[in-house]
DNA sequence: AGCAATGGTTCCCTTTGGATAGTAAGGGCC
DNA sequence: GGCCCTTACTATCCAAAGGGAACCATTGCT
């Protein structure tokens, strides 16, 4: 049963959830969209990020098996994240949300926070 | 430029996203799918959710227009949750993510975190 | 008087998020 | 040789959010 409702606490599926409904999470997931990015790259990218912040954000996408990480044994050091096969499925939902927020966002008050 | 760039700190629609990504937040307006419930049903339905963080989801979703807050004037009290019209516009791409999640759950390894 | 029901609030502690600074390693420059 | 540049992080410290437990107000019931 509880492996079925997703409000319940040892829900597998809430803990997927939990895991796309993160500030950063998918913010990172569509940003890989059009193919493999650097470190630095996403760190420009998502305005705001702290390295540390987008460290744990990537590791755990990549624990999930949403990204892979390829480091490149060169110097300066090259690191490139890129969505698995999962990722890029895990993509088409959150793209969707997405594009229902630019289709709403002017229903929203002006102090959205 | 940057009202059409989700990744730019400033976007409205970015804080659109990070407002409904967020743990409790997509959990909260999917259990509001069916009608109007109580705050006591959605307590026990989000299991785990504290009152704290469930009064400070749903002030967050009214203050943001998605949900309506009703107190009728009764003893014990009984306050009332329902979606709004753009709440329950945003009930669609909620529920497609969670029905990606459900459809995926088993991609996952063992341990989701 | 005491208890139950409801929808919170308050206090405190833990976890997470965030800002800033520092590190390692090789190449180019002078 | 000594110095700086680049990159992808870690380390450290501090603020904010999340979470647990206890408490509160009101009225009816026993």
């Amino acid at each position: 049963m509880s492996r079925h409702d997703i409000y319940a606490l040892l829900c597998p599926g809430r803990a997927v959830f939990e895991l796309l409904a993160n500030k950063w999470t998918g913010l990172a997931v569509t940003a890989l969209a059009d193919g493999p990015r650097r470190f630095g790259e996403l760190r420009r990218k998502l305005e705001g990020v702290s390295p540390k912040v987008l460290t744990a954000t990537l590791r755990r996408l990549e624990d999930n098996g949403l990204v892979l990480r390829t480091v490149h044994a060169e110097v300066p050091p090259r690191v490139e994240y890129e969505l698995t096969a999962l990722g890029r499925g895990a993509l088409e939902p959150l793209a969707h949300l997405r594009s229902w927020v630019r289709a709403h966002v002017d229903d929203f008050g002006p102090a959205v926070r």
